[in-house]
DNA sequence: AAAATAGTGTCTATGAGACACTATAGT
DNA sequence: ACTATAGTGTCTCATAGACACTATTTT
């Protein structure tokens, strides 16, 4: 990004002067969805909310910005603080900004997407405040919209505030961008199978895709590289594994 | 949208008791990226600082997010207010958030792009604070990272604050997007022939683009039709005027 | 040997690019 | 008639999908 532009001795004076609570002002949080692939199911983590408002619905995990804090700075601090998460992959989304969104002032929120290989959601699966919920997409392709959110019974769930909305634009994100970015390795373990890959591109676009072309083209876009071992205790003939390619090849 | 969660009792006896000050607030503006393509450039419109910080420094159109109003709403009313536009093309760029971007206080800013027909700059061009800036993109294809604006006489202008940067997400944006979504006719006319669309492509994109094939995937789009008539006063074969189609075929 | 999935070779359908050609306006 | 651009038809090439086949592991 652009250095921070110099400062002119008018602007010093100016500065000087400047009163920053002159204007009334939104409060604004950032909120990430933590997002996995397991079991043919897209998943995210949500938090049941433990104070008012909306006490007991579920929420994706989120918090206010800090006055010196960079946007992206405070989404990661709510992945590690909230979910126990570090060093994943993490991109903004949308902010969303209706001033009835929530009931206690107006607040903004800028989203963040996350994604992780489902392995590290395991440790905190036994805290009950945490649940790991599926995702039901109502829609085709990328045409939008509210995703519903289900527990391990199909049960659905109640979010709060426009998670409903926020998780829609995540998903619809994830689709559009899927093909041409890297973002399927970022849901599996550091070495995997082509047909594991498929499987996550399958679940995510909510489509089955031509084993061939998806092995063509993967192995084609230079992004991923083999590495010479093979998956183990597998009932059948084992696949190669795969990473991430370390220099993308033009 | 999702509709407002109705309150609870307990949601109800909550916000009685709740207080919108205990919290340090980040000020919230929208800054709005005014673009069209005109004379085989991307054009976009900027004011001059008529005050500090950085007074003379050219910015985008932009104003703080008042508590009741929409993201959407505040970037509308800037339009119309800063820039004498309504009704266009308008959508959410990027978020930026940097604590020192704006050495104020700390300023986020939602920031929005809207296409525009070039015909509608033409009333604004006579205002010295107005400038129709040329983006020069040192850039290829996708790769991103800060434009810089000149003035017609082709000399760089100051931007403010992290302009450089915004309009540099709005070009990466838009060569993005154009070739799957309704955009490159928001640039237009509503009535255009197929070789100003292809231009208008050309002058986003930073290449050339071949005819034959530009000309089959319109069509094909269902994005627009004939309108049967033709173009006046060219010193050629006139072409047909197309126009946005009413339908979008599937 | 049987079962199951990995991985390869080849044919076909589709769409983009290239190119040649015809059509129609103004001068 | 000449020039410039609009618009069409056809060939080629690259890529995705379909399908058949071979390969390699466990039981």
């Amino acid at each position: 990004m652009s250095p921070r532009v110099p400062e002119t001795p008018e602007d010093a004076a100016f500065l000087a002067a400047y009163s920053p609570a002159a204007f009334p002002r939104p409060s604004v949080a950032v909120d990430v969805a933590l997002v996995t692939v397991h079991g043919g199911r897209l998943r995210v983590l949500l938090l049941a909310r433990s104070e008012a408002p909306q006490r007991g619905r579920w929420a994706l995990p989120g918090g206010f910005v800090r006055l010196d804090e960079d946007l992206d700075a405070a989404a990661r601090r709510v992945l590690s603080t909230k979910a126990g998460v570090e060093g994943v992959y993490l991109e903004q989304l949308y902010t969303f900004g209706s001033p009835d969104r929530d009931p206690r002032t107006r607040v903004i929120s800028v989203t963040y997407y996350a994604l992780v290989d489902h392995a590290r959601f395991a440790r905190l699966s036994a805290t009950s405040a945490h649940l790991v919920a599926t995702l039901d997409v109502p829609w085709e392709g990328e045409e939008g919209g509210p995703v519903s959110a289900r527990d391990e019974h199909g049960d659905e769930l109640a979010l709060a505030f426009d998670h409903a909305d926020i998780l829609g634009h995540v998903v619809k994100r994830l689709r559009g961008k899927l093909d041409y970015a890297a973002l399927g390795f970022q849901l599996l373990p550091p070495r995997f199978t082509l047909r594991a890959l498929q499987t996550v591109h399958e679940v995510v676009l909510g489509r089955p895709l031509n084993k061939d072309s998806f092995r063509r083209r993967m192995l084609a876009s230079g992004r991923i590289e083999p590495t010479g071992e093979q998956e183990q205790d597998v009932l059948h003939r084992p696949a190669e594994l795969f990473r991430i390619a370390r220099k993308s090849a033009v």
